[in-house]
DNA sequence: ACAATTAATTGATATATGCAACTATTATTT
DNA sequence: AAATAATAGTTGCATATATCAATTAATTGT
C-alpha cells in the first residue's frame, strides 16, 4: 500500500500528529484552560526560564517572528495565565510573568503530557529511549548549525 | 538555564521546529514552487498511494477534517500540482491527480529533504536510527489507539 | 419513489506565521 | 546637547491552517 522510505520529517511528523491529537482532546477535557500546543509551548518555556523574560527572547528561543510571539503572549494574557509587566530600567520592555492560574494551568497540562508519554512509552526498554532522545538532540543540534 | 526532563513532545517538537526551518529555507530556494510542510506532506501521500485517491481517503489518512484537506488541495490545485477528475462511476467522487509538473517538484523537495536528512544523521550509527524508527513507531501506533 | 448516506463544498471563526512599516524608548555619535 | 542608530514592541496585511455546522449533489437502500 504504503511505500517504505518515507522521509523522516513525516514518520515524526506522523507520531507527533497522533500525539498532539490525544493531547489536546485530554487537555481540553481536564484542564481548566484550553491550551494550543504553541500556547502551551509559549507558557512553558517563559516558565522554564530562570532570569526575567522579555518577548524579544522568546521569539530568538521559540524560532518565530517576534509579532508571533506578541499575538500569542496576547492570548495568553487575555485567558489571564501571563502578564505583561514592563520594565522600569527599559520600558521598551515587557517582562513576562506567569500568573498563579498559568502556573495551574501548566502543571496540569505537564501532568497531562506526562501521563500520556508514560502509556505511550510502555513496552520501550530505557535503553531505546535512551538512544532514542540521543537521536533526537543529535538531529536538532545539527539542524540549529545550519 | 533550562531544566531537563522537558516533555517529550516539547524535545521531538524542536527538532522538528529546526528540521522544518531548514528544510523551508531549502526548498524555497530550490524548488520550482514553494510548498509549505502541510502542502508537501499531503502531494506526497496523494502520490504515493497506489489505487485511486479521494479527498475523504486523504482526510482520514492525514487525521484531518475534510474541509482541510480540501483547502489545502486548492492551492495545490492552484499551483497546477494537482488535478480533480471527476470519478464517472460515482460523480460525488473527485481522484487526485498528481500533474507532471507535481510529480516534478515532489521529487525535487523529496531529494532536498533527504539529503537534509543524511546531513543531520551523520554520526549515528545504523542500529541508533533502526532503535529510533523503533520508538517513533511504537509511540505512533499506541497514540493512535487513544 | 422516498429516505438515508456519502463526498464535496461553503461559510464562519479561531489560530498561527512572516514581512514591512511605525512608535516609543534607549544608546551612540558627532 | 542635538542628531542619529539601534532596540522592543506593536500594528496592518497577506497567507495558511483548522474545525464545526450547514448545504448541495449524487448514490444507495428500502
Amino acid at each position: 500500500m504504503e511505500k517504505q522510505s518515507l522521509p523522516i520529517g513525516m514518520i515524526v511528523g506522523r507520531m507527533m500528529h497522533m500525539m498532539f491529537r490525544v493531547l489536546k482532546k485530554r487537555t481540553g477535557e481536564q484542564a481548566d484552560v484550553k491550551l494550543t500546543i504553541e500556547q502551551f509551548g509559549l507558557l512553558h518555556a517563559i516558565s522554564m526560564k530562570e532570569e526575567d523574560v522579555i518577548q524579544k527572547d522568546m521569539a530568538e528561543m521559540m524560532g518565530k517572528d517576534k509579532s508571533a510571539i506578541l499575538r500569542i503572549i496576547d492570548t495568553l494574557e487575555e485567558k489571564e495565565l501571563v502578564r505583561r509587566v514592563v520594565d522600569t530600567n527599559d520600558r521598551r520592555k515587557n517582562f513576562l510573568m506567569v500568573t498563579k492560574k498559568g502556573e495551574k494551568v501548566l502543571e496540569q497540562c505537564l501532568k497531562i503530557e506526562f501521563e500520556l508519554m508514560e502509556e505511550l512509552q510502555q513496552g520501550l526498554s530505557k535503553s531505546d529511549l535512551d538512544t532514542f532522545y540521543k537521536v533526537i538532540n543529535h538531529i536538532r543540534s545539527r539542524a540549529e548549525k545550519l
